[in-house]
RNA sequence: GGGCCAUUAGCUCAGUCGGUAGAGCACCUGACUUUUAAUCAGGGUGUCGCUGGUUCGAGUCCAGCAUGGCUCACCA
């Protein structure tokens, strides 16, 4: 549907559009300076800029590269300008290097030129390397052109960018200014490179399924809705890809993972993100033994990979990722923790009595089951202590409509939830691929959502339909790949890895 | 959603008891041909988040609102 009427009030801006008023000082010299620029015949905003060298490289390799004629291109971050002579650093994708540039070498025009550029303009440079005295590697400029005018002063050199919000509004200041930042976010790219590197080799076909979905399933959760215009369909954002990958197993691939963003109409904080990136995999014809086996053998190789060590500092507790993680089911976890011994409580009256005599702190709600109380001593008493990674095993089936049963303990599933630093990181399981227990699965859940749980999975009667055709026995697997990149670089908020985190607009 | 805190120049931050709005960086003018948080001389560039209130007088006190941060709740 494309709006015709755009509104357009060109007559009160100015190029580039930013009102007069709107103008302080330093932004208005800088345009100023714009139109001195175009009025002497030079063009502000350049082209195509062939490069010989990355900053990184001139300064990794001086040996070589001592004397040797080099073209870089990058932006000015600082300028001391001493009569005929001047220094500045500029920094490309890979960093900062200092440039020399003198009136005696490129000329009066072209010293005068450099002169009265500004801190943030980008610019190419050619000239031949060398040391200064106090050691520094530097390029002696023979030559410039005139890349990008900045008309927007960057933040201070030494303090950086540092308010908050601003980081995250204007992510790209953050880039500039911050080196720091930059840093995070190839550790993030190059753990996502990890993750499918790991898994090609392993023979993971990666496939891509709907972000859009007529229902929304694979987890509890509140989605986010949206409409279809030309079919006047009520769509929603996944909230997990589960149910469609699983689907591609009933179709005959038996290993099959999705990298991509999960949607879930949720609280925003430290820990969540409304979009956030999962891995998910399923492998057939293996169990939730075998995921733990690989959960703990892809994370820690692709710590190895990413940052060199499976141990990681995070906020100041070392952890160790090498395999041999701890593997403990939920029930003696929380008897340890809690000693509420689950496995003779037998009743959610039985257990609704016991965590009162336990004296323990835990809003209970009346309609919680046996599974339901579990699962909150747990979260209470036993998560925010799972430091060093952690397999919790066997949740109870109530909180896992889509987790095969125990064979000897039908209300119990096969299914794990690792847990490092009191967090979530990843969650398995067997798969159910009984299509009766599903779709009865599903009928409870629906009752709960009568019941007004809007979290309640729905009734996915062509998941159920695949299921009847016969799906192989598979384990599945799911990772939080912006918590886990949080460990790894060790960030105390989802937004400082997550390039553009959702914010209020500010008006 | 609750509680606490923050919001002052482009950036980082001071601002006392309610009495004419401050610093550093950046910027402007000038000097300076190996500087590096360059230096030296001069220049303050502001809707004190917004709206009300109290007061002779509000950046400062009060109320409401907005945005953000932390935290609790919610939530994988």
């Amino acid at each position: 549907m494309g709006q015709k009427n755009k509104e357009t009030d060109l007559s009160a801006a100015i190029p580039g559009g930013v009102k007069e008023e709107d103008l302080n000082d330093l932004m208005q010299i800088r345009r100023e300076k714009l139109n001195e620029m175009r009025q002497k015949g030079y063009e502000p905003y350049g082209n195509r800029f062939e490069r010989t060298h990355s900053a990184r490289f001139i300064l990794d390799n001086y040996g070589e590269m001592e004397y040797k004629h080099v073209i870089l291109a990058g932006r000015i971050m600082s300028k001391r300008g001493m009569g005929k002579a001047s220094f500045a650093h500029i920094q490309d994708s890979t960093g900062k290097i200092q440039i020399y540039i003198r009136s005696n070498d490129v000329g009066p025009e072209t010293y005068e030129f450099f002169s009265k550029l500004d801190i943030g303009d980008i610019i190419g440079v050619h000239g031949s390397v060398f040391k200064t005295r106090m050691g520094e590697v530097t390029v002696a400029v023979e030559g410039l052109n005139m890349l990008a005018k900045s008309l927007r002063p960057l933040p201070e050199k030494w303090h950086g960018l540092k308010d908050v919000e601003l980081r995250y509004r204007q992510r790209y200041v953050d880039l500039i200014v911050n080196p720091e930042v930059k840093e995070v976010f190839v550790i993030r790219s190059k753990t996502v490179r990890a993750f499918r590197n790991f898994l090609d080799a392993k023979g993971f076909l990666e496939v891509e399924t709907p972000m859009m979905q007529l229902i929304p399933g694979g987890a509890t959760a509140k989605p986010f809705i949206t409409h279809h215009n030309t079919l006047d369909l009520k769509l929603f954002m996944r909230i997990a890809p589960e149910l469609h990958l699983k689907r591609l197993l009933v179709g005959g691939f038996d290993n099959v993972y999705e990298i991509n963003r999960n949607f879930r109409n949720e609280g925003i904080s430290t820990k969540h993100n409304p979009e956030f990136t999962m891995m998910e995999l399923y492998q057939a014809y293996a169990d939730y033994n075998d995921m733990m086996d690989l959960t703990e053998e892809m994370i820690s190789s692709v710590a190895c990979e990413v940052l060199g060590s499976t141990l990681i500092d995070y906020q100041g507790t070392e952890i160790d990722l090498s395999p041999g993680w701890t593997r403990i089911p939920m029930l003696e976890a929380v008897k340890v923790r809690s000693g509420l011994d689950f496995s003779v409580i037998k009743t959610a009256g039985e257990a609704h009595s016991a965590v009162k005599q336990a004296g323990i702190n835990l809003e209970l709600d009346p309609a919680d089951t046996w599974g339901d109380i579990l699962n909150k001593v747990f979260d209470e008493m036993v998560e925010p202590k799972l430091i060093q990674p952690t397999f919790i095993m066997d949740y109870p089936v109530e909180i896992s409509p889509l987790a095969k049963r125990k064979a000897d303990n039908p209300d119990l599933t096969y299914r794990f939830e690792l847990f490092i630093y009191g967090r979530e990181i990843a969650n398995a399981f067997s798969e159910l691929n009984d299509p009766i227990d599903q779709k009865a699965r599903f009928a409870k859940q629906v009752e709960k959502r009568k019941a007004g749980d809007e979290e309640a999975h729905m009734m996915d009667e062509d998941y159920i339909n695949a299921l009847e055709y016969g799906m192989p026995p598979a384990g599945g697997l799911g990772i939080g790949i912006d918590r886990l990149v949080m460990l790894l670089t060790n960030t105390y908020s989802i937004r400082d890895v997550i390039l553009f985190p959702l914010m209020k607009p500010r008006d």
